[in-house]
DNA sequence: CTGATATCAGGTGGACTGACATGA
DNA sequence: CTCATGTCAGTCAACCTGATATCA
């Protein structure tokens, strides 16, 4: 034969592709009922992971771009979920820091992520769930920006 | 404990939508190359592994909306790398082909592909890889349309 | 002069929605 | 009247670039 003409279901790269589609509809579909973006998600996960922060110290965290983390922690901190303050000892640096209320919101955000995990992974098994996050998770490490 | 809070590096949602970043920025340089995007890949591999179709059906088969089916199979149909005619016997249908370059181009984009993939899933051998490969296409089989 | 930081303006590809005309 | 099809006109979040101003 000359080849396998199954690209569509054989190459890691293609799923990977298309499981993100479906992982981001699922999931901006329940961040929307909380007023909420993966953007948001993120950074409120960085801070309460990682600790308070200043803004380009977040972004190179949750690996969201500097300008985009101007605009979503402005949005962040108009709801009362962050406080940026201006770092004593540095002028230009500021300090973003998770609230209460951050933190409740971080709670349901993971709820509904939780949930598409959970409808994601359905036919996997506890062990194969493993397995797959293993996996996922040494193949991402090797490509973080050290 | 209260819980872990390492969602950036257990959630296996989060690990999709990540490496899927990656995987777009590398192969879209690539196919760039190419003077080709993602949807052309898509739709071109679709015809190889499943033969000319309508563009309802072609989207159907590689998950691209119908709408934008329009314009890259106009695109594609441009540089001569699909033929878009008139389908006989139904007034409203068209029947999309492959040609010989659009196969080229093809076999092109699969090397930018496989060069992607090969760099992606350095860290794992081979039989990781295809653990890996089986796990992702389970889930996908799963969340296919009907 | 470098380097990091915060900010803004803008562009891109991909996913999606709604409307509309046409034909089976 | 329905359903599917092709087309067009947009919206949207995420991602990325470049420029500018400020400060160590």
């Amino acid at each position: 034969m000359d080849e396998p003409p199954e690209r569509l279901t054989t190459k890691p790269s293609w799923l990977i592709s298309q499981l993100a589609v479906y992982v981001r509809r699922l999931a901006f579909e329940g961040f929307a009922a909380a007023g909420a973006r993966g953007y948001h998600y993120r950074i409120l996960a960085a801070l309460h992971e990682f600790g308070p922060a200043s803004q380009a110290e977040l972004g190179r965290r949750c690996r969201v771009d500097r300008s985009d983390v101007v605009a979503a922690v402005g949005e962040l901190a108009g709801r009362g979920f962050v406080e940026r303050t201006p770092d004593p000892g540095h002028g230009r640096r500021n300090r973003v820091t998770l609230t209460e209320d951050g933190l409740r919101q971080l709670r349901r955000m993971d709820e509904v992520l939780d949930r598409v995990q959970d409808d994601l992974l359905g036919p996997l098994s506890a062990e194969d769930r493993q397995t797959l996050t293993r996996l996922l998770g040494r193949v991402l490490a090797h490509h973080e920006p050290h």
